[in-house]
DNA sequence: ACTGGCTGTTACATTTCGTTATATTTCAGA
DNA sequence: TCTGAAATATAACGAAATGTAACAGCCAGT
C-alpha cells in the first residue's frame, strides 16, 4: 500500500485526530492534524492536501464556512465528520460541496474505506491543483508555466524542459528561502545524485545573464540553493 | 434544477424503486428502475447512465459482482443501497469500487444530497465514452464531438478520426492535468505501445499551429502529456 | 475485388536527462 | 596566508524517451 497522498484532519478533539491519523497511516497515507480552523486554513493554502476531513464543531470558526471555502476551490476532497446526525445538517453539508458526511461515533475501518473510495474517484477528476497556471515575474524575467516559456527582459524567448520546469517552479514557490537538494528533488531518484547540480546548471544557462556568476539563483555551500529575487504572480 | 442526468435504480423491491425514483425526479433527474440484474446489465451496456444505485440483494445475481463489473469500467458512478449494516460489507463494497454505501432504511432527502454530491464529483471526471455532446472551446479552437469537427480560429475546418477524438476528449476532460499514457489509452491495447505517440502526433498536426513546437499539448518527459489551455463547454 | 480511410507498427531522427570526468570554488585548519 | 579535502560547476557522453514519416493490415462501402 503505497498511497503517499496527503490528508489533513481538522478536529478540536485530539483523541479523534489521533485515532483517525493512526488508522489512515496504517494504510500508507500521510496525515497531518489540526485542532483549529485557522491553522488548517494556513496549511491548506501552503500545501494543499488531497483530502480534508473536517469536524463541524471547531472552536474558532464555523465548520460549514470552512467546508464552503474548500469546496469552492473544487480540487481538494472534503469529508465532514460530525456528531450531529440530523438530515438537514447532512443535506446542507453535502450540497455545500462536501463529498461525504460521516456521523460520530464511527468505525475507523469504514472511514478508511470511504477515504479510499473518494480518493480513487478524485484521482481521475478535475484539474491538477499542483499545476501552476499563473505567470511568474522576477528579475526582469517572465515565466509562463502553461507553456514552459521564458521571456527575458529584452524579449528573447526560450523553452524549459519539463525537468527544468519543475526545478524552477519549486524555487519560484519559495523565493528567498534556502532549499536543500532533497527539497528540490522531491520524491524522484535516489539519494546520492549529482543530477540536481546539472539540472541547476541548465536552468541557470537559460535564466542568468552571466551563468558563470549567477545572480538570481545563488548556491549556499553545503546546504542548497536560493532564489534571491522577489516573485509576483499574474493570472 | 435541470440536471437531466440518467440514473438507474436496481432493486427487487418495487416500493424502494418507486420511492427513490420519485424523489430523484423531483430534483430533475431522469430515472429508470430495474428489478433484476440481467435487465440492468443489458440497459447499462446499451445506454450507460451517469450513476447506478444498486441493492445488494438481487434475485438473479450477486449484487457485489454487478458492482465490481460496473466499477471496472470506472466511468459510471456506483452507489450501494443495502439492508446490511455490517462494516465488512461496507468495506468490501467500497473497496470494490463503489462510491457510497447507504444503509436501509434511509431518508430520501439524504439520498438525493449524496447523489448530488457524487455527480458533482463525477462531472469533470472519467474517461467518457462517446457521450459528450457539448462543444469545447479552447485556445481559439472549437471542437464539436457530435460531428468530430474541429474549427480553427480563422474558420478552417478539419475532421478527427475516432481514435483521435478519444484522445482529444480525454485531454479536454482533464485540462491542466498531466495524463499518463495509460490514462490516455484507457482499456485499449497492450502494455508497451508507441501507438499513443503516433496518435498524439496526428492530433497535434490538426490542432497545433506549428506541430513541431506544440503549445496546446505539451509533453512531460517520462510521464505523459498535458493540455495547457483552459476549456469551456457550450451546449 | 477494389478503393480509400483509419490505425498500429517499424525504423530512424531528435530530444531529454542522468552519469561521469574534470575543472573550479569553498572553507576549515595549519 | 596557505593548503588540501570536500563541495560544486559544467562539458561531454550515452541510454532512454519521444516525434514522425513510411509502410502494412484491416474494414466498410462501392
Amino acid at each position: 500500500m503505497n498511497n503517499n497522498k496527503m490528508i489533513y484532519v481538522i478536529d478540536d478533539e485530539k483523541d479523534i485526530c489521533q485515532m483517525v491519523s493512526l488508522e489512515l497511516e496504517q494504510f500508507g497515507y500521510s496525515v497531518r492534524s489540526f485542532t483549529t480552523g485557522a491553522q488548517a486554513c494556513h496549511a491548506i493554502r501552503t500545501r494543499p492536501p488531497a483530502l480534508c476531513i473536517i469536524d463541524l464543531g471547531l472552536p474558532d470558526m464555523d465548520g460549514m464556512e470552512l467546508v464552503k471555502q474548500l469546496c469552492d476551490k473544487h480540487s481538494v476532497g472534503v469529508m465532514i465528520l460530525s456528531g450531529r446526525n440530523s438530515v438537514p445538517d447532512k443535506v446542507l453539508g453535502l450540497e455545500l460541496g462536501a463529498d461525504d458526511y460521516i456521523v460520530k461515533p464511527f468505525i475507523p475501518r469504514e472511514l478508511v474505506a470511504r477515504v479510499n473510495s473518494l480518493l480513487r474517484r478524485l484521482e481521475n477528476s478535475g484539474p491538477d491543483p499542483k499545476t501552476e497556471t499563473r505567470t511568474a515575474q522576477f528579475a526582469n524575467l517572465r515565466y509562463d508555466p502553461k507553456t514552459l516559456t521564458l521571456i527575458t527582459g529584452d524579449g528573447k524567448q526560450s523553452e524549459l524542459s519539463s525537468a527544468e520546469h519543475v526545478l524552477l517552479i519549486r524555487l519560484l514557490k519559495a523565493p528567498k528561502t534556502i532549499l536543500s537538494r532533497d527539497q528540490l528533488m522531491g520524491e524522484t531518484t535516489g539519494p546520492f545524485d549529482r543530477s540536481i547540480d546539472v539540472r541547476m546548471s541548465r536552468v541557470r544557462k537559460k535564466i542568468e545573464q552571466d551563468p558563470k556568476n549567477p545572480e538570481i539563483i545563488k548556491t549556499i555551500y553545503g546546504v542548497g540553493y536560493i532564489l534571491t529575487t522577489d516573485v509576483s504572480w499574474t493570472p
